[in-house]
DNA sequence: TTTCATTCCGTGTATAATGCACATATGTTC
DNA sequence: GAACATATGTGCATTATACACGGAATGAAA
């Protein structure tokens, strides 16, 4: 039954990335890392923050996708970055409907900050690891999130 | 610089995990698991259900700190999935404060339910994996969360 | 050009999820 | 026993969120 096998090795995979997102998403540590940025900002803020950083200049339906919350969610969210001077919207040249919104000066600093935290706090748990060990996961997690994505372009086509 | 390395190898993987994520976490991929499963419930019940199927018979403060929120939120929604008769709970022998709480029977059709759906949408994207790929992916992953949790006691001790 | 549908964005509004303060009960330490 | 810690639950206020809707721009079809 090589079905039943590809079940339990599934099984497997569903445990150990919901574990690490269990670990990963404790509000605790999202506090730690604020605090030893210095930043004080909202998680659901900070989280927009570094995916405009990320991802940007992006639209806000764009975004609001990325992070599974409605865009008029989203649209509220951004508002409060561009009025802490964090973002900034300008309109797309090719396309006057959408504002790309993307992370000024002061939103660099910001998320910068942010993900040198959260390394601080996080790198100490691969002490024991091989830089081998390190890159296969690396490389194997990017690419199930790639066949995830692809799953999900073949299921809803844009 | 094997610091700039390690630190570069983590973005790496910190972007990783976050796409995975983004897709993982999917309302759209939610509903259609439901859809699949044939069970009318909210996201958040649904995902503390398996919570509570995985880790059961299991007190209401463990729980919150697992799913990340406060043991009040947490309490309430025990108290739905209690009342649509998925779980119950039961006082503790040792401990008459904590109460157990741990799923029926029907909870456990309905667990398994949501877990067989969500692996059939899912699975597919594993299509072109080998199976040493994928052990490999499940045995870093699992390790990781393992490391992170270790981290965790360390900084915060019970 | 003139509809017509579609897409992007934002506001008004109502719901509900969440956390804090607090209370109660039980357990633990001294 | 007294003091303190832990587990659970309720009242309450805040606010995050989604839905309904409208305006603006784009593209397609007539």
């Amino acid at each position: 039954m090589a079905e039943t096998q590809r079940s339990q090795q599934f099984a497997g995979l569903a445990a150990a990335f919901s574990d690490l997102s269990a670990h990963l998403n404790q509000p605790s540590l999202h506090n730690r890392v604020l605090a030893l940025a210095g930043v004080s900002l909202d998680a659901a803020l900070a989280r927009l923050l570094v995916g405009i950083y990320r991802h940007g200049p992006i639209g806000v339906v764009e975004l609001g996708d990325r992070s599974g919350r409605d865009h008029t969610t989203v649209s509220r969210q951004v508002a409060k970055l561009a009025e802490l001077g964090f973002v900034e919207r300008k309109a797309s040249d090719q396309d006057r409907r959408v504002s790309k919104i993307a992370v000024t000066g002061r939103g660099v600093r910001i998320a910068n900050a942010l993900s040198v935290a959260h390394q601080d706090l996080i790198l100490p748990a691969l002490d024991g690891w091989s830089d081998r060990d390190l890159a296969d996961l690396t490389r194997l997690m990017a690419r199930l999130a790639n066949d995830v994505a692809q799953l999900r372009e073949t299921v809803e086509p844009a």
